[in-house]
DNA sequence: AAACAACCTGAGTTCACTTCAGTTTGAATG
DNA sequence: CATTCAAACTGAAGTGAACTCAGGTTGTTT
């Protein structure tokens, strides 16, 4: 099941958190988020709108918890992706190809990231807004991270021309997402394609 | 002077419109355009909030307009610096080199055109709001153009490997304006050698 | 079946953007 | 110098979507 992934261990039985994630997902990746009404979402769920402030306190709220999710997700697929991979070519290959092995829903959530991750920058009034909004900013540090500490070790063992590992970290980072922009699934160039034009861009970015 | 660049030819002696475009840029490029109140604006050029509308419709007008001006200014920029190199691969060093060859004015301007770019993707409800937004998105279409041609020249003249070159200007232009996310001119790297960096990224993607 | 927490609702509030119904300013004209 | 006119401006009122409040309902637990 899709909504698998956002359900958090500790919901009661008749708990509709998950449900609320899937439609603000499915309504904010597809008319954006101040395109979205919030009133909308709880249309969608079967619920009045006023519902909604039991599980989120926010619309804001809800939307740092989707890009906090999706980091987290992001994060893990690399480490388990890049895990055990002893040539740094490979850990490298691994990881574009990871970044796009993704469903459409993990899309959507892809994209409603990149398009609202200057949110990320300001510190929220509320309490639990500004905890999600914290942790999502340590996930972004995270994920930049474990793209230079690949990329360091690539450099060291040397498999790759010692460059600046940060700057250029951000580079191939920046590239990757920066599909999520115009990507639709609808579109006329497959996602596998893309893929293998992202992963050889960023071999002979990093390597050669 | 930094204003002059955003002046319109049709305006009257004490127009304010190029006041109101500058004070919002700097609002809009700090805070973020959602975390500015319109009226902060007003009171920046010294005016109440309701003169804003005798220069722009709305809020959303005001910063299609921005996103606009930055559009046509990169795409002419990026002109300029191309024509007459005869050498693809000087050709492609040059189109890097004008993209970060901008002035702080300018940097807030790209900052706020990456962070609000989906934007452009909905109609508007207004005339003259959707007639900034059809330019913008004209514009966007035009400077991928830009970048689609000039690898397109330099694979025909058997400078560049063929590749898809839709795909690959896209990639290009993601790595390059992904920059914005995050360079800020206070920062521990300085933008002449983050230039020098994506230039030889670009270099290596596209030429080899 | 009593108690309780989780879940939900309609009515009312707030805040920023926007509209309205005019007033002021200053340059051009007779 | 007075008149005219459009450009520029204003305070007060309106609007709509996010949010708060003061309770009501539901299902589970003891």
């Amino acid at each position: 099941m899709v909504s698998a992934r956002i359900v958090d261990p500790d919901e009661g039985p008749r708990s509709k958190r998950a449900a609320i994630l899937v439609a603000a997902v499915e309504r904010f990746g597809e008319d954006g988020y101040e395109n979205t009404k919030w009133s909308e979402v709880a249309d969608r769920v079967g619920i009045g709108q006023t519902a909604l402030y039991h599980y989120f306190e926010s619309k804001a709220h809800c939307l740092l918890t989707i890009m906090r999710l999706e980091l987290q997700r992001s994060h893990d697929m690399f480490v388990e992706a890049t895990a055990g991979k002893s040539e740094p070519v490979e850990e490298l290959r691994a990881g574009v190809r990871t970044a796009f092995s993704v469903t459409e829903q993990e899309i959507r959530q892809m994209r409603i990231l990149q398009a609202n991750m200057s949110l990320l920058a300001t510190p929220r009034k509320s309490k639990r807004e500004e905890t999600e909004r914290v942790a999502a900013r340590q996930l972004v540090q995270m994920v930049e991270r474990d793209w230079t500490n690949l990329l360091m070790r690539g450099m060291s063992k040397g498999a790759f021309p010692v460059r600046d590992a940060h700057t250029l970290g951000l580079a191939v980072l920046g590239m990757i997402v920066s599909v999520w922009r115009w990507y639709r699934p609808s579109g006329a160039i497959p996602l596998p394609e893309i893929s293998d034009m992202i992963e050889g861009c960023v071999v002979r970015m990093v390597a050669e």
